[in-house]
RNA sequence: GGGAGCUUUCCCGAGUGGCCAAUGGGGACAGACUGUAAAUCUGCUGCGUAAUGCUUCGGUGGUUCGAAUCCACCAGCUCCCA
């Protein structure tokens, strides 16, 4: 690489890792540290008015550090990937450009993966018509048919999806019918595209795993005291319109409770034991997904878990 | 005090003589992932020098060629009548 291209290529540091491990607090420590500013690479924290159950920064939790992506949207709008790729592209350009460092937090895997290679998407949107009636066939004919349709349109690319991932069979449908592309050349394509950043991605985690699941269940019970309920209550009363934010853990699973089925207890029994599994899904992701340098959180002491980030990142910007 | 029932692998729960290491669900573990990703989906779960192998279905003993399944006794739990 050359001197001139070096040079417009952002330096961008990411944090990755399952929930509860403490993104939000060490980003913040870095971006102190570093003139940083944090990006959340989180799918349900753009949305307002979810905020304890996502987690999401209080202004105390901030010291004053800008966050982008967050708040960003109200809870009926949709938002994807594709999405997230280019506002956080934005994000970066600006961050960069002012001078700082730009610091890409969140626990979605998909999202800092896709920006960090820089996965170029296909540039229609997908068409909630054809979807809408691929769905219905799915109901009528059944998962299956649908299936064989894409071993027949796309043989490579079904080889690669289970006949149960329904959602999976019918994107890529839907893109056929929409674009006349095929899902596996999209994806030859979009993995073509060379990195457009030189990144750093650290991972916190647990080195034992219990110790992780302790500490989900807790703050479970910590987001109980400070109002989760009434989010909650509120995403059950805009259940249709609210898509995505309906699908968040820490909502859904009070629904039982406000319709009476379940006792209060059952459904937060439910929301950490929904927590402790999409932790152990982040897990997965973060360890193949992504190239990352892995912090142990029970393994090094608060300051030294800061100390050893601020090397590593010291050691990226001047390399 | 009298009567009835229950006890299954980490949990719930099927199994009522051989096809049972034992359906199913949950959890745990492992994995996939290109426009809903906090979503969606997959594999795996007694041991094992892997074998027509070994040890499991509350405990002990028995019936039987053969028992988680039948019998006896013991232990624990539940329920009904006092």
């Amino acid at each position: 690489m050359d001197a001139l291209s070096e040079k417009v290529v952002p330096r961008v540091v990411a944090i990755g890792g399952p929930t509860a491990t403490g993104k939000t607090a060490l980003s913040v420590a870095l971006a102190k540290q570093f003139h940083g500013e944090v990006i959340s690479a989180d799918s349900m924290q753009i949305y307002r008015g979810l905020d304890v159950g996502t987690a999401k920064v209080t202004p105390e939790e901030s010291h004053g550090v800008k966050h982008y992506l967050v708040d960003i949207l109200d809870p009926e709008t949709p938002f994807s990937v594709a999405d997230f790729v280019s506002a956080a592209d934005r994000c970066i350009r600006d961050i960069t450009a002012a001078g700082h460092l730009p610091l890409v937090v969140g626990g979605t895997g998909l999202y800092i993966t896709s920006l960090l290679q820089g996965l170029s998407f296909a540039p229609e949107k997908g068409d909630p018509a054809i979807r809408a009636r691929l769905e219905q066939r799915a109901q009528a004919e059944g998962k299956e048919a649908l299936y064989a349709e894409l071993q027949a349109v796309d043989p490579q690319y079904a080889a690669t999806v289970h006949p149960n991932n329904l959602p999976r069979v019918i994107r890529a449908l839907e893109l056929y019918q929409n674009t006349g592309r095929l899902m596996s050349e999209q994806r030859r394509e979009a993995r073509r595209a060379q990195a457009p950043y030189r990144s750093l991605c650290l991972c916190l985690g647990y080195r034992d795993r219990n110790l992780l699941y302790c500490r989900i269940d807790e703050r479970v019970d910590r987001m109980l005291v400070s109002g989760i309920l009434e989010e909650a209550r509120a995403v059950y009363e805009h259940r249709d319109t609210y898509r995505t934010a309906a699908q968040a853990i820490g909502y859904k699973e009070f629904f039982p409770y406000f319709e009476g089925a379940q006792s209060l207890d059952a459904c937060s029994d439910k929301l950490k034991q929904a927590s402790r599994n999409y932790a152990k899904r982040q897990l997965t992701w973060f360890r193949h997904q992504q190239d990352a340098v892995w912090l142990y959180v029970d393994e090094l002491e608060g300051p030294a878990l800061v100390d050893r980030a601020k090397m590593l990142i010291s050691d990226f910007l001047h390399h």
